[in-house]
DNA sequence: AAATATATGCTGTGCTACAGACTATATTCC
DNA sequence: GGAATATAGTCTGTAGCACAGCATATATTT
């Protein structure tokens, strides 16, 4: 089975492809597999980097949001990381418990309240950035600088295009309308 | 946020990297961002490609496996999807129940059970994998055919470069020694 | 033949996501 | 201005699912 990718490995150069069949090789179905199997090393790795953070893996993402991107609602950074609303309550809960970020009320609307980081927040994030850091690394070891960037450039771009083709299921449009 | 992303997109060439930064313009953790919003979009699109499929994408990969792979034993085919084998009974328990496969006694192991597939199941298989593609392509579509290429490749080098880090956590060993 | 390992199945449990209802505020429309 | 509707957030109950732990059958080792 990975014979058939080191087959696609090979072809670095633009083979022209026939449209039927995007990837050669590769089984249908085998695109997920590979997804399935690198987010599974990526989560692994990422897990262990952000061990003491409060809910883990998500609650380093919902930190991270609130810091880089300032969401104004909750709303916005549930949809941005793909979390229900329901769900996104009690996850806040930890991270208010941990006193890593505090609800306060919104400015501009008094139903919502807006997540703002802690001190401790700010520090953690800034700790934990370098290891998640460190991660990435890790998990892009077997790529070289130039294949990183490609990766990089591919990810960034299909990442986009998926945004576009479903808008309604996305994540990524809460931020569209939100600094 | 997508901003940053579209930087690394324009350096589309060998832009020499620093080890530490090895995804200029990505927040630390964005990697996953993106991975999870692909494999996101990829699952909504596989999901209506096999919605027929009892188990859904599961289903389809196990059936997937089971007849391109050939797996010797229940646990072989887990691993390889990374499933537990107590949650694997049922769903091959759905499987048999929707006649796509059968479990007969493994020749070389009276322990063990070999899952085949059935005519039903072949059948099912070869009309889904037709979605399937048609399901990869649509999400590749954003991508050109040299992108497309260019990606796949690096997908299944990291695919492997994640299991030769972590052959225990790993799904691909056990299909190393199984034909 | 005894001890240990492996393949599978079964049962119970705990976690978690989500639906649905509820409150408070905003917005729209008459 | 006031009624109707929409939206932000929370709470409660529930169903599904993964997994631990135990049981059974067979293989392998000693």
């Amino acid at each position: 089975m990975l014979s058939a990718m080191m087959d696609v490995m090979a072809t670095t150069t633009r083979t022209p492809l026939s449209l039927d069949k995007p990837l050669p090789g590769f089984i249908p179905g085998d695109l997920a597999w590979h997804l399935g199997m690198i987010l599974r090393g990526h989560q692994t790795l990422f897990a262990q980097a952000v061990e003491e953070m409060p809910c883990s893996v998500r609650g380093y993402q919902m930190l991270s949001t609130v810091i880089h991107h300032d969401p104004a609602n909750q709303q916005a950074l549930g949809a941005h990381l793909g979390i229900d609303r329901t769900v996104l309550t009690y996850l806040i809960d930890d991270l208010v418990t941990a006193e890593l970020v505090e609800r306060v009320p919104a400015p501009t609307d008094r139903r919502a309240r807006k997540i703002v980081a802690t001190e401790k927040g700010l520090a953690m994030l800034e700790k934990l950035e370098k290891r998640v850091s460190d991660a990435e690394q890790t998990l892009l070891g077997g790529l070289d600088a130039g294949e990183t960037t490609q990766l990089a450039g591919l990810l960034g771009k299909l990442s986009m295009s998926v945004h576009q083709a479903q808008p309604g299921a996305n994540p990524c449009e809460a931020m569209d309308h939100l600094g």
